[in-house]
RNA sequence: GGGCCAUUAGCUCAGGUGGUUAGAGCGCACGCCUGAUAAGCGUGAGGUCCCAAGUUCAACUCUUGGAUGGCCCA
């Protein structure tokens, strides 16, 4: 290969097809950090000369590793704020660790070998704290290198940490200011309670922990008490252990029941609904049971029955036994009667409120029975199923047991079943503000929007109040204190100083809000002899990350965080999985729309804390398992950066599908998709342009403008503005996808397909107007798809963009500006003159005359191009003929007699006119033979009739399709028709044959191991016909194989390169020698 | 048990308001190509549009029922 004109390095850096993506990408981290390029891009603007667009991190937690699934998640919200920054907004995303809640504490359980609250009690708190704090940053460092890896471009200089100070002290004035209008209160509620982490869970925690179990399925008739006839009701349930703290039976007050009696004689009678008789009693019920009566629900309440087991006392003045009325027994399932355990469940908690029902709990915190009860004592409340079923069969009053599968919640923890179990517990109440959370999440921008309308429309919809407290010991405190002699002398405090103040003592040296230290913080009542002592709980770890709009800041105790919070509030954009729907999206939501004006730009009926959303899914395995370390088939992000680089990897999880729909990771898909299209980029920088451009072409004045570059060169600069035009667009609107699909198909169809395949030999040289034209030309195109790649591939645009310009892809416009748009019709003349060639090459594969003979002639029928396209033809029928190599291109009109008229039917228009007989009319339209249609287009009347109908032809009615016909080979595409000559001349044969030597010259010469610019001496002997084609393009041949000489017949020089050229019915032999 | 979303070629995906020949890329087959060569290019073969009924002149598209997978809720 020649050297570069000039001494020194190359202008354009090579880039070697031997640099993995791997090593490349290390080389562009490597200038990036030296550069400091990430906290100047991220500066950029920050001065209030650029517009923001805000982006709000959901923060994760660095205690577990990160995994592929993150790299998908990164690479959403990494693309989107960098295409805005492009645009030319300031871009504000600082980092955030979430570092609360029971996931860690899980982790120092297991780390400490420890399990429980007992367990932590005894290690104490303060040292399992500072373990949590500790054990939080357990992954980080590898958090920020695979986050550096792959260019994620964040704020993690200076992020946000969920458990220091300043945070929590945001937190503690939202708390205060919920507290303050009534909207943070402490409750009695049935909760899901994890008897082992010793905590109630939150819905979105019991969401993601449903399981399906095998359950007691146990039909239980109960005696009605009084009458004089045993009656017997029949009760359903799955819960058995229930049972012991049973205090009514509800019943729908409008559903029917039938009370039925045995006919093989039984004395008693059985009550159930009507509509569950069958399924309960078996088919056909009638024939073995007479119905002696039937009750409505409502009949039924107020009688009383005895309940199964009597080891739990009832305490006095409560109502027990007895059969109520509640809208929510179903008949869909079991008897139509449920049982009520006030304690145990949230309908039976309700019922025991509204008809002051016993309250019976006979089930400690850790789920175990008291150690003194008969049969189950000190059992756990799932092990004394089985001992209850025994006791009610022992009993007489046990109908039926069988086992069910149904789906139970665990705790997603530790996969414990859960216990709803009554406790106190402080609530948000966000039914309060329900209806204001529905309005603002109609004005967010959901993508893909079902989420918005549909799975959080619904959630907000049946919105109950928000259970924030846990009973834990890693999280923020709840700033509540409590007098200890009369509880309803409660305060919230909004801040340390606000607590110094109370307590009268100032905050110590290394103070720290945490638990156990903040218990130790009191103060007297103000209104009476008790002292103040804050409650026990600490809060939800949603409700940190759901704080972070303000909290960031230390809002509004940090000196400037107002003014922070009312430039960066709220959020343009965020960017999470679909699991924090009931998470991250609504603790967001709930707790900005709680607080009201206490934050800026926040009143009532304005937006939601962010804006627009993408909602992504969950990447799965190659074959769509859900992946996860127990399969042994998660990913691991560093093998697969180093196999395929983050930028295909990027490009594969954004192009290959919506992000919203679960992604199959398949490492041969990366490589054979985003991983190919990479290397065909690079092989356009390296081997279309960079080669060549070095031998001495650099932008100049000298290069012509735009307009006076050949028509080629102003098809793919108008193509490319119209890429331009159109990623910027759908990026703009969120359609990551579709942005990165029609990048990717520009290059690799315009660019490398076809504009560089017809532009190649332009690149050869650097002198001429014409040359500069090619070379200004690739050079523009590749400087603008470096930049629309740039947020899906951020490694290889920017060397590449870095190489063609001096700067960064990342510091460039997106768009540029001034930019000329596309041009329509020489867009649709060259997709014409493409499928012409499609077609042409498709006829010549039909005729079995390969591209290398040359054709005298194809004849190209174009009905369907616009007139504006058809004024563009003309000028690119060499493009067409070389491609085709024929010598000439001819289009055939209506008039001509190659050209056939046949009429395509257009059933929508029919349709309208015909009805029934719309086949019969497109049968007809079809049949139309050339003369009438000949005639509609020259606008005369033409009627047909069908059904009875008769009607005059319209435009619409039909389409004309033109067909190429007689002695040559058509091929179609679409409505476009190419037909060729296939008859080989002598003279065309000769071109063929001199053709055909050439080429196989060309593969000997490579064979030979000859450099391209070798001079050679060529030997060629055969047949008369290789011997007189040959004399006849002497100098053609010579030309293209670099022969200085070319020996004709003679004897063949041993020692030479040969080969035999099997030709059509001939063989010649071609030799050559290289000369000097 | 209820709700939502999927199901189109071997794989990954496109297919306004129903309109008769359902598309693309990859893979595959065959072929081309010394100036991108561990690259580039062409042509072609692949489909009961998950199944079944219904509405309609006409259904991948609308309705109902069902199957499979996924998600959410009880």
């Amino acid at each position: 290969m020649n050297k570069p004109a000039g001494a020194g390095a190359p202008r354009f850096a090579p880039l070697s097809a031997e640099l993995t993506a791997d090593a490349l990408e290390q080389q562009v981290l490597d200038r990036w950090r030296d550069e400091r390029l990430v906290e100047r891009a991220l500066a950029v603007g920050a001065d209030g000369s650029r517009p923001s667009f805000v982006f709000y991190d959901g923060p994760p937690t660095a205690n577990g590793r990160p995994g592929i699934h993150h790299v998908l998640a990164r690479t959403v919200k990494d693309l989107v704020c960098r295409h805005r920054a492009m645009r030319g907004f300031h871009v504000p995303r600082k980092a955030g660790w979430d570092t609360h809640g029971l996931p860690v504490e899980i982790e120092v359980e297991k780390a400490l070998g420890i399990s429980g609250k007992q367990d932590i009690e005894r290690v104490g708190v303060e040292a399992f704290n500072a373990k949590c704090r500790e054990s939080v940053w357990k992954y980080r460092e590898e958090w920020q290198r695979l986050v550096e890896r792959i260019a994620h471009w964040q704020d993690y200089a200076a992020p946000y940490v969920t458990y220091e100070n300043s945070y929590i002290e945001s937190e503690w004035w939202a708390l205060k200011t919920l507290f303050d209008q009534g909207l943070l209160y402490k409750g009695h509620k049935i909760l899901p309670y994890c008897t082992r982490c010793g905590t109630a869970l939150s819905s979105h925690e019991v969401a993601q922990g449903y399981d399906d179990v095998e359950d007691p399925s146990v039909y239980v008739a109960l005696d009605l008490q009084g009458g004089d006839t045993r009656r017997r009701i029949l009760v359903w349930t799955t819960t058995p252990w229930t049972l012991v703290s049973n205090a009514a039976l509800a019943v729908h007050p409008t559903l029917a029941y039938v009370e039925v009696r045995k006919k093989s004689g039984r004395e008693w009678t059985l009550i159930l609904a009507e509509s569950r008789a069958s399924a309960v009693l078996g088919d056909g019920w009638q024939d073995r049971w007479d119905v002696v009566a039937t009750h409505t629900g409502a009949q039924l309440a107020g009688q009383r029955y005895r309940r199964p087991l009597d080891w739990a006392a009832y305490p006095a003045g409560a109502n027990h036994e007895v059969i109520v009325a509640e809208d929510f027994v179903s008949a869909d399932d079991g008897t139509g009667v449920v049982h009520m355990s006030p304690a145990f469940g949230a309908d039976d908690y309700g019922a025991g409120q509204r008809h002051n029902l016993a309250f019976l709990q006979p089930v400690s915190a850790r789920g175990e029975f008291p150690a003194d009860m008969p049969v189950i004592g000190g059992k756990f409340f799932k092990h004394a199923d089985p001992l209850i079923i025994e006791e009610l069969k022992r009993r007489d009053v046990l109908w039926k047991a069988t086992t069910m599968t149904h789906s139970y919640p665990h705790c997603w923890r530790c996969d414990t079943p859960l216990l709803y179990y009554a406790r106190t517990s402080w609530f948000v109440r966000t039914t309060a503000f329900k209806d204001d959370m529905i309005a603002r999440n109609a004005a967010i921008r959901w993508n893909p929007p079902e989420t918005g309308s549909g799975r959080f429309g619904e959630w907000l919809e049946n919105n109950v109040d928000w259970a924030i407290s846990r009973d834990r010991f890693w999280g923020t405190p709840l700033p509540v204190w409590e007098c200890d002699q009369t509880a309803e002398h409660r305060e919230a405090v909004g801040s340390y100083a606000e607590l110094a103040a109370k307590s009268a003592q100032p905050l110590p040296e290394g103070f720290d809000p945490h638990k156990p230290f903040i218990d130790r913080w009191t103060w007297k009542c103000a209104s009476c002899a008790g002292t103040m002592r804050r409650v026990p709980e600490v809060i939800d770890a949603w409700f940190d990350s759901g704080s972070m709009p303000f909290a960031q800041w230390g809002f509004p105790h940090a000196p400037g965080s107002r003014e922070r919070v009312a430039r960066e509030f709220p959020a343009d954009y965020i960017a999470e999985g679909v699991d924090q729907t009931r998470g991250w999206f609504y603790s967001l939501l709930a707790i900005a729309t709680g607080l009201g004006d206490a934050l800026p730009n926040n009143a009532r009926g304005t937006p939601s804390p962010y804006r627009s959303v993408i909602v992504h899914d969950h990447v799965r395995d190659a074959k769509g398992q859900k992946m996860s370390k127990s399969r042994g088939n998660a990913v691991d992000p560093w093998q697969v950066m180093s196999r395929h680089g983050a930028d295909a990897t990027r490009l594969f999880l954004v192009a290959s599908s919506q992000m919203w729909v679960p992604k199959n990771f398949d490492e041969q898909v990366i490589r054979d998709g985003a991983g190919r299209f990479l290397i065909t980029l690079r092989n356009l920088y390296q081997g279309a342009f960079a080669q060549y451009a070095n031998f001495g072409w650099a932008p100049s004045a000298a290069d012509p403008a735009p307009a006076e570059r050949p028509l080629l060169d102003r098809w793919i600069l108008s193509r490319l503005a119209g890429v331009e035009a159109t990623a910027n667009d759908l990026l703009e609107r969120y359609d990551a996808t579709g942005a990165a699909r029609a990048i990717m198909q520009f290059v690799d169809d315009d660019v490398s397909k076809w504009y560089v395949r017809l532009a190649k030999r332009r690149f050869y040289d650097v002198d001429s107007a014409d040359n500069r034209a090619a070379f200004a030309t690739l050079h523009e195109v590749l400087v603008v798809s470096c930049r629309l790649l740039a947020p899906f591939a951020p490694f290889v645009t920017d060397w590449m963009h870095t190489e063609l310009t001096g700067e960064s892809v990342h510091l460039a416009p997106y768009v540029r500006a001034g930019r000329p748009g596309p041009d329509a019709a020489l867009d649709e003349a060259m997709a014409a003159i493409r499928s012409l060639a499609s077609a042409g090459r498709a006829a010549r594969e039909t005729a079995r005359v390969n591209v290398r003979q040359p054709l005298s002639r194809m004849v190209c029928v174009t009905g369907t191009v616009s007139t504006a396209a058809q004024a563009h033809i003309p000028a690119l029928v060499p493009v067409l003929a070389a491609e085709l190599n024929v010598k000439a291109v001819d289009f055939a009109t209506s008039a001509d007699a190659l050209v056939t008229l046949e009429a395509k039917p257009n059933f929508r228009a029919l349709g309208k006119v015909f009805g029934k007989s719309t086949p019969a009319a497109a049968a007809t339209i079809g049949a139309l033979d050339n003369a009438a249609l000949q005639r509609f287009e020259r606008g005369e009347r033409v009627a047909i009739e069908s059904g009875g109908v008769s009607h005059v032809l319209t435009p619409e009615d039909l389409t004309i399709v033109r067909k190429a016909s007689g002695a040559l080979v058509v091929q179609q595409e679409g409505a476009l028709f190419a037909a060729i000559d296939p008859t080989v001349t002598p003279a065309l044969r000769a071109e063929g044959v001199a053709r055909e030597l050439i080429s196989r010259t060309q593969r000997l010469r490579k064979e030979t191991g000859l450099a391209v610019s070798d001079r050679i001496i060529l030997h060629i002997a055969g047949p008369t016909l290789v011997l007189d084609a040959v004399a006849v393009h002497r100098d053609w041949v010579a030309g293209e194989t670099l022969a200085r000489d070319l020996v004709l017949g003679a004897g063949m020089t041993p020692g030479l390169a040969a080969v035999d050229v099997e030709l059509e019915g001939a063989t010649a032999q071609v030799a050559l020698t290289r000369d000097g």
